[in-house]
RNA sequence: GGGUUUAUAGCUCAGUUGGUUAGAGCGCUACAUUGACAUUGUAGAGGUCAGAAGUUCGAAUCUUCUUAGACCCACCA
């Protein structure tokens, strides 16, 4: 008999069982074939962890990522098969680079440019280095059991050869090019960033209007406006007809007489303004694409850091901001400001990193064509075979649209498709100096791609780098030994089971792995995206620092265990729904997981020799053949939930079977008819592994105690459900016999008598059988002296009385009744029946009983000859009185 | 401007293809307590399922509209 502490103290055993897994070796798929716990020719079941930033610590969002995959890999490897969970880190190039900036201004008020390439890099790498550590080992923390002997980071060079590699084939086939486009360019970090890195922010703006020749023009941007000179409408504006495309004009603007040209282009919006604009390639998107139409001079107005160029003369030099007004009153003294809108609004862009004002500039940059066609060199994809003709865009469509990828849940593939269907080329080089750089090189006019430097001198490399979502494109198959096609990893584990992350990368990410992985190795990727949603605080606001409203998942942890932790975040949340969390919420599961202590603590004092390899027993008892039955009920939900990804309604269902069925009804039952140990002993082992998916401590902390601390729980067999029919000693105490002791409870409460006084009951049913067998459980559990089952009785004064399905209950409560609070009490429940029996009579007459199925009329018909019955005894006993 | 999503007990959420007198946890109320557990047990109160109309024998569930919140996408100068 073994007797375990008196309450579960996470801190005194989590550490140190992690580090026993670790040591174990387990969280490797290779070391569980070696040492036979998992067959040689077991399916595979393999993971990528979304590589967290290096930019910070762990918080709530990386908690739910890590409690959900942790689920899902334990799960796995418990049913056998070959699981890998891959660890890693991301550079997050703009992120990290950002942060380390803005310290460095902060420290020594100096730029990057201050401190040159080499010294500020070396500084990003230790400061990536730190916060690396951190973050790994709160990992640990989490319980995550991760293979870090596969450790990966997405600028080590492994990742960098692939990247150089795959790079160079995508320059090959042409899908990689070099081009003159309109970017979005960040003057504060001096950088570009792609379209999905840019936020807009509306913002109440003044927006002009000016006299420009024989027209008005709105805008909300006049500093822009220097070297306009074409104006455009749109064809069939009736209003400007007797403009023909292509007309000229002289007219007055900022800096003197300049000769302007008409344009008739459908881009525009005869509703907005004036219906008529001018056009300013270099700094807009629709203009820029205007003026490719029309094969017009582009010309820059605004240089890199945000001022005025020489064409803007007399302004020439100044900050745009600066600038803007006092353009504005040169136009109002010409006499050409026509009047100003102060209700514009105006969505201003922002870089969502660093929050610099985006400015479109043209610039030669490094682009991804996603309308380019080439021949897939191999495929795997069904529906695609090696040699056929795609491009990227329809790579992404087909995967999802033909069904390869199931994406959970299934409303996201709405916005997949929003973003896919208008996919634009990728522009993939920035000014950043922390990142892979491009492997291109170039001397004079000439330009040379490859994985390494090109033989010869006077070759230098580009200075720019790749969006840090290149390098995590490859994620998937870069940590798998690729470009070695051949490596055992990647032939073993890729493509992956299931991709798992927070709905907000579905475009970052999540797209760009799919892209680069149908591309380059012909594979999809995953053959599931779960997408979970954001942790908010308790009011469903978003955790920030400014709020003050974090809930560091540390602290927690520390506070009440990593167990409790990793509940609150998965009970309760459904795949795609925002989450809130409350600290009461984790306090909660610090409960529950001390409950599950002190059921194993109990169930082990009852218990001589536990056996860890123990078979599904026969139970013999009511309550041992009911709680079997109960437990295969419950395996067999577990296990379909868990292989569904539901995991929010399996530990729901764990934990109600675990504190309801069987701690408060079964170990008080058992304490009664003293069950066996075998079936105890079962009990407490499929329990303990049902739970270690999401409790993985406390489990593994009793497996310990209980077996020896050489033993593991992580890498035991997950229970499989056997065949448990149903007879009619199960349904009785699944149904009556529970309700009888609830219904002597409540009789009891009700008259406000002690609980520990003993009282006598006499219980009048027909089939008196399973009462006879169940009688010293009715009167423990529902504290009777005498309990008396017969066929009639006669009701004294001194009882009060209860109606359970057909069996009638009279307690005796010694002592003379309140008669009045008796009539009270049984008319108030007479008056919760009879209003349902009369609809239900009412019901069964009408048209349902034509027109609904037979199984439902007859199932309703049921429900009304139990009511019916329960009625006349009601009424009975209420005429007795 | 398009699209998604949420609305069920004071709070956080379940509620499978329409068929229960609508559930759970927390909180609340009353009572209990040296016998696994106060990080506990027992009993209870609490809901016009946001509103309106419709489909149906039958709607929390399906349809339409309305209201309120959250989010995503979009080059309107």
């Amino acid at each position: 008999m073994k007797e375990l502490p008196k309450a579960y103290e996470p801190a005194q055993y989590e550490d140190e069982i992690y580090k026993k897994w670790e040591d174990s070796g387990f969280f490797n798929p290779d070391v569980c074939v070696e040492k036979g716990v998992t067959a040689p020719d077991a399916d595979p079941f393999s993971i990528v962890l979304p590589p967290p930033n290096v930019t910070g610590t762990l918080h709530m969002g990386h908690a739910v990522m890590l409690a959900i995959e942790d689920v899902m890999v334990r799960y796995n490897r418990m049913k056998g098969k070959k699981t890998l969970w891959l660890p890693g880190t991301d550079h997050a190039a703009i992120a990290t680079q950002e942060k380390v900036e803005r310290i460095l201004w902060e420290k020594e008020k100096k730029t990057r440019h201050d401190i040159g390439r080499g010294p500020f890099l070396t500084s990003v790498e230790k400061f990536a280095q730190e916060s690396h550590d951190t973050i790994v080992n709160q990992a640990r923390k989490m319980g995550a059991s991760l293979d870090w002997s596969r450790e990966a980071y997405t600028l080590d060079e492994q990742r960098n050869f692939a990247v150089r590699t795959a790079f160079k084939r995508m320059y090959d086939d042409g899908l990689i090019y070099r081009g003159d486009r309109i970017v979005n360019w960040d003057p504060k970090m001096q950088s570009t960033v792609s379209n999905i890195e840019v936020d807009r922010k509306e913002e109440k703006a003044l927006f002009y209007y000016f006299q420009y020749g024989p027209f008005v023009i709105g805008t909300a941007r006049p500093e822009t406006k220097f070297g306009d000179k074409y104006v455009v409408m749109h064809p069939e504006d009736e209003r400007y007809a007797e403009y023909k495309h292509g007309d000229t004009f002289e007219c007055e603007w900022i800096n003197g007489q300049i000769t302007a040209t008409v344009l008739k282009d459908a881009a525009v919006d005869p509703e907005f303004g004036t219906g008529v604009m001018t056009i300013t390639p270099w700094h807009d998107i629709t203009d820029f694409e205007m003026a490719e139409r029309h094969n017009l001079d582009k010309e820059q107005v605004i240089d890199f850091d945000g001022k005025l160029l020489p064409i803007a003369q007399e302004f020439a030099g100044m900050h745009i901001a600066d600038a803007r007004p006092k353009i504005v009153e040169k136009l109002k003294e010409k006499g050409l400001l026509v009047r100003v809108d102060e209700e514009y609004v105006n969505s201003l862009a922002i870089n969502s990193r660093g929050k610099g004002i985006i400015e479109p500039q043209i610039m030669r940059q490094w682009w991804m064509d996603v309308d380019k066609e080439f021949a897939m060199q191999h495929s795997e994809i069904p529906g695609i075979k090696s040699g056929d003709t795609v491009t990227l865009q329809k790579l992404l469509q087909h995967t999802v649209r033909d069904g390869h990828i199931d994406i959970l849940p299934e409303r996201f593939e709405k916005p997949y498709f929003n973003w896919v269907d208008n996919l634009r080329d990728w522009c993939l080089s920035r000014q950043l100096w922390y990142g892979h750089r491009i492997p291109a090189w170039y001397k004079g006019e000439e330009v040379y791609v490859g994985t390494d430097a090109p033989e010869g001198d006077g070759w230098t490399q580009d200075p720019d780098t790749l969006d840090t979502w290149f390098s995590a494109g490859l994620w998937t198959f870069s940590t798998l030994g690729w470009p070695d096609a051949e490596a055992a990893d990647f032939k073993g584990y890729h493509p992956t089971a299931v991709l798992e992350t927070g709905y907000d990368i579905l475009t970052f990410w999540v797209i760009r792995m799919i892209m680069m992985s149908t591309y380059h190795v012909g594979q999809i990727p995953f053959k599931t995206v779960y997408l979970h949603g954001m942790v908010r605080d308790e009011k469903g606001k978003k955790m920030s620092k400014n709020l003050g409203n974090i809930i560091n998942p540390l602290d927690m942890i520390e506070k009440y265990g990593t167990d409790a932790t990793r509940l609150s975040l998965m009970i309760g949340s459904a795949p795609g729904n925002d989450t809130k969390l409350s600290e009461e919420k984790i306090a909660g599961y610090r409960n529950f997981t001390n409950k599950l202590w002190n059921i194993s603590r109990f169930m082990l004092m009852n218990i001589d020799a536990p056996k860890k390899d123990i078979g599904l027993p026969e139970g013999k008892t009511l309550a041992d053949k009911w709680i079997l039955w109960k437990m295969e009920e419950i395996v067999t939900k577990a296990d379909n939930g868990l292989a569904a990804y539901d995991f929010s309604s399996v530990g729901e269902a764990l934990r109600d079977f675990t504190w309801n069925d069987l701690a408060d009804w079964y170990l008080e039952m058992a304490k009664v008819e003293e069950s066996s140990q075998d079936v105890l002993n079962y009990l407490l082992n499929t329990m303990l592994k049902l739970w270690h998916p999401f409790m993985p401590f406390v489990t593994e902390a009793v497996w310990k105690e209980v077996y020896g601390e050489n033993e593991m729980m992580m890498v035991e067999k997950f229970p499989e459900a056997k065949n448990c029919a149903v007879d009619t000693d199960i349904t009785f105490v699944e149904g009556s016999l529970r309700e009888m002791i609830t219904a002597i409870r409540s009789l009891r409460a009700d008259k406000g008598i002690a609980p520990g006084k003993k009282l006598s009951a006499t219980v009048i049913a027909k089939d008196q059988g399973h009462l006879e067998s169940s009688a010293a459980i009715i009167k423990q559990l529902a504290r009777l002296e005498s309990l008396t089952i017969t066929a009639k009785a006669e009701k004294t004064d001194s009882m009060a009385s209860a109606v359970v399905g057909s069996v009638e209950i009279l307690v005796d409560f010694a002592g003379a009744i309140d008669v009045d609070a008796e009539k009270a009490r049984l008319e108030k429940e007479i008056s919760n029946v009879a209003p349902y029996v009369t609809a239900q009579e009412k019901k069964l007459s009408g048209p349902f009983a034509q027109n609904a199925p037979e199984a439902v009329v007859n199932k309703e018909q049921a429900k009304l000859a139990e009511a019916k019955e329960k009625l006349e005894k009601l009424q009975s006993q209420l005429s007795s009185l």
